[in-house]
DNA sequence: CGAGACTATGTCTAAAGTGACATAGTTGCT
DNA sequence: AGCAACTATGTCACTTTAGACATAGTCTCG
């Protein structure tokens, strides 16, 4: 019964070992965006990977209090973690709040409501120009089977977001400028 | 401190006067997709909407073993809800299985891999082709300022968002086709 | 007239996620 | 020498969400 974080956890492991703190930081990054988890989540879950024997660790010295634990994964972990790729995914409600905001844009303010979307154009376009300094820096897409072919097709994806998302609040400005 | 579902309550309600289980069935909906909850969150946060004097309800005969109550939203509740639309909405973290999935996609039989794909793609087509036919039937955007704007651009996103995802899975397919 | 679907409100438990608190060594800058 | 930032692991309390369980009247179709 691994939990999705636990996978999630598996898959950056999978890309060689690291510490929870180096895993926790990993899930930050915009690039591994499309999973996030607080550092005290991956250490509890570290744990339960531990007592499935998903997971092993190497007790290394560090900075820090106590000394650090450097996690890899086991051949029934990569087994898991293989089986679950292809699984289909349960498909997790959407829940967009700044969608719920404009289901609800009747009731505001035309100009605040203008601020809002150009506060979040401004977000997606910079995040969207991000993603494509990325995007040439890797140059195309890696051969599949190389992890780094996974990295390059989520950043992909989220480009297509990006984009998706920019345009729908274009429009939405474009609404509002419409309705003056 | 109401959360965001006591606003999604507020948002529906804003519509019209609501049971409880009118309100649960809305946001079950394909349409209302941007907010989902099960009857037993929303009967719990009208309580608190209650305590906080933002709705308001009318007890009424009708058919089940209590009598319904049919909840409105009181001036305060309107001005709270004004207020709330046009605030910065508070990001939430990004959390999308299939890209975790993609993520780790160099250990996954690539034959699995594909149908997995083939399977998001056909759900996404048709998801698409029910969002197309909505904004067929509405025929263009309503004023803003009528409600029913709310629902048009609502449901443009969808559409954006849906051929984005096709997009990409299509894309991936074609990835996995080449690499055979 | 009976079966099943629909209306309708609510409780309870468990899991998942958020954010603060605790602790403390190392590294690099001034 | 001192301060701040970074590394590093872990606990605790709280909120949110999911899903089962409980209960029971009404409506529709055959």
């Amino acid at each position: 019964m691994t939990s999705t974080l636990g996978f999630a956890i598996l898959a950056v492991l999978a890309r060689g070992e690291r510490t929870g703190y180096d895993i926790a930081a990993a899930m930050r990054r915009p690039v591994s965006y499309f999973w996030t988890a607080g550092h005290s989540q991956i250490h509890a879950e570290l744990q339960k990977l531990l007592a499935g024997n998903l997971v092993s660790f190497e007790t290394r010295h560090g900075p820090g209090p106590q000394d650090k634990k450097v996690y890899s994964v086991t051949p029934a972990g990569t087994a898991a973690l293989r089986e679950w790729v292809t699984a289909p995914p349960r498909e997790r409600p959407e829940r967009d709040e700044l969608v719920l905001k404009t289901y609800a844009a009747a009731l505001a303010d035309p100009e605040a409501l203008r601020r809002l979307f150009a506060d979040q154009l401004a977000a997606h376009e910079a995040r969207l120009a991000e993603y494509e300094r990325e995007e040439e820096a890797i140059g195309g897409p890696p051969a599949f089977g190389s992890p780094r072919f996974g990295n390059y097709a989520a950043l992909r994806c989220g480009l297509g977001y990006e984009r998706h998302r920019a345009e729908w609040c274009r429009w939405m400005l474009a609404q509002l400028s419409e309705s003056l």
